[in-house]
DNA sequence: ATAGGGTTAG
């Protein structure tokens, strides 16, 4: 009687809290409905309903992690549930709460050990690993692994799908492989998250590879087709994604339909290969298709390519319309202008960006410094390095300081150039004296040039670039026999570009590769691209040069 | 319960 009354009251109290948490409109509105439950509950229903309000907070847009966690710390004894629902909160990498809870889903792993009375399950692990997937310690995570074993759910699909990630996000493709071919049953995850580990890994071949299997048990579904082509991209191949794009398209893909997903990232290689026709293409499908809306990652997708394909217009079009701009909008909006030579606009669209209170990020700072660098801006360049370090506290990385640099010595303050490299507190790299001997080469500096050429020479002696500048500079000072001698150089020692700089065009929406050698071999013949490239360069060679950052037209 | 997407760079 008494049970049949409390479970009851259970029910009832559950259903309640139900109606109340779907209504929830905000935190303080949260903490009312939390402390109904402490004041009017026994113990017993408290905490089922407690488990309840921490399940809301940390899965509910509308919750609040650092409550969630505040109110975990009040429970005496958390049970498993509860304990799984932490984990699983704070096994998403990239979030900022890594910061504010140090050790993420291991401490609450750690806490749960520590009490002699729950014990992890299959439930625990997959949400753990994807932690160690994000914390890049091997140790913890071989630790994770032998739990695994000592807790029996080592045979657990699920665990062991998140073992193959776990291991691949370390580059052990080994080890994930190791995983992989010791299930019994593999499911489509599997299959997916092995696919992923190899492209992780920089193996291709092992991804195609298991791509192709993939087809031929008819295992591939759109996170396959997604993965594949992310990978192309990422490994400096967009031309072959886009080719698997339109495998999947036509044949349908085996009954797979393109998603937000594959969206941005055949957007993204159409941004790399500059394929105008078919990024457009991509805008007016989704277009068509309504359940496809530009939220902010695809409308900054968008941004991007068209920036990168000179439609600065269109670029401008898409980013007014993006929802909930983020820094990384506005970030790619900026670049947008920067490439393209709107160094003013650049500047203009970072205060208002300021204005709207984001919060600019070290790749903010770089694309104004590349505007700076673009459009010659030499004051405003000096101005964001200092505002990027004294205002918003951010380190300048190689990156930054390369740009400055090459701002300075295209400018030719080689004083200042050196200063600043003599100053940095990280050593510099390569692009970093790269950026000073293109200062050198522009300004006919012969004494810095040499020097900084021999030394760059001395670092990677086969690795033509800097035979080439050094070359440049001594012809510009017309040091015949110099330039005689490194040729020589050169070519006794078998020095040559590794591979022929290629260009790529778009024609009737297919992408063809040429360069001065040769061609690819498509249905439009050479001799058109060749007429026209040189059309081209007879056109530039009637340009002069205008500005200091023309010198290349000069040195066609 | 586990797998896939956007910004800089010389």
């Amino acid at each position: 009687m008494d049970d049949d009354r409390s479970f009851r009251h259970r029910r009832l109290a559950a259903v309640n809290l139900s109606i109340l948490l779907a209504n929830c409109k905000n935190m303080r509105h949260l903490r009312q409905i939390h402390a109904q439950v402490i004041t009017s509950t026994t113990v017993t229903t408290n905490t089922f309903l407690l488990t309840r309000i921490l399940l809301f907070l940390t899965t509910s847009d509308k919750g609040s992690l650092p409550y969630a966690t505040a109110l975990f710390r009040t429970i005496q004894n958390p049970n498993r549930f509860m304990y799984n629902t932490m984990i699983r909160a704070h096994s998403t990498a990239n979030s900022d709460h890594h910061f504010s809870d140090r050790g993420g889903s291991l401490a609450f792993y750690k806490k749960m050990m520590s009490t002699s009375s729950v014990r992890p399950d299959h439930i625990t692990f997959p949400f753990l690993l994807k932690y160690c997937c994000s914390i890049r310690n091997l140790i913890s995570s071989e630790s994770v692994h032998a739990h695994v074993l000592k807790f029996g759910v080592g045979v657990d699909l699920f665990v062991q799908n998140g073992m193959i990630s776990m291991y691949s996000s370390f580059g052990s493709i080994q080890s994930a492989l190791k995983v992989f071919t010791g299930m019994p049953e593999k499911d489509i995850v599997s299959w997916n998250s092995i696919l992923i580990g190899s492209l992780r890994c920089g193996d291709l071949d092992l991804a195609l590879g298991l791509f192709d299997e993939m087809k031929q048990d008819n295992n591939r579904n759109i996170v396959s087709w997604n993965s594949i082509m992310t990978g192309l991209v990422q490994a400096g191949r967009p031309k072959d994604a886009l080719i698997f794009f339109h495998e999947m398209f036509d044949s349908d893909g085996g009954g797979v339909l393109p998603d937000k997903i594959t969206i941005s990232v055949v957007i993204c290689a159409c941004a790399a290969l500059g394929a105008l026709d078919h990024g457009r293409w991509m805008h007016n499908y989704m277009k068509r298709r309504n359940e496809l809306e530009i939220d902010t990652v695809l409308g900054t997708a968008l941004v991007d390519m068209y920036g990168k394909c000179g439609c600065v217009e269109r670029a401008s079009n898409v980013f007014d319309d993006i929802p909930n701009k983020d820094v990384l909008a506005w970030t790619a909006m900026i670049s947008a202008f920067a490439v393209n030579g709107h160094g003013e606009e650049a500047f203009a669209l970072f205060s208002e960006m300021e204005k709207h209170g984001i919060r600019p990020n070290q790749v903010t700072f770089g694309a104004l410094l590349n505007a700076c660098a673009h459009s010659g801006l030499l004051i405003k360049g000096r101005q964001s390095f200092r505002t990027m370090k004294d205002v918003y506290g951010i380190v300048p990385n190689l990156q930054h300081y390369a740009c400055m640099v090459d701002l300075l010595s295209r400018a030719g303050l080689f004083e200042e150039a050196l200063e600043l490299i003599r100053t940095m507190p990280i050593k510099p790299d390569v692009y970093v004296f790269g950026a000073l001997l293109g200062g050198c080469r522009m300004h006919g500096n012969a004494e810095l040039g040499e020097e900084l050429a021999e030394y760059l020479i001395n670092l990677d002696p086969r690795n033509h670039v800097f035979y080439v500048i050094l070359s440049d500079i001594y012809a510009k000072g017309n040091k015949f026999s110099n330039v005689k001698r490194i040729r020589e150089f050169m070519s006794e020692n078998g020095i040559n570009k590794t591979s022929p700089g290629c260009s790529m065009i778009e024609i009737n929406g297919i992408i063809h590769e040429f360069s001065v050698n040769g061609y690819d071999g498509s249905e439009v013949s050479s001799n058109e691209i060749g007429f026209m490239s040189n059309l081209i360069l007879d056109q530039l060679r009637c340009v002069k040069p205008s500005g200091a950052d023309n010198d290349q037209v000069t040195g066609i």
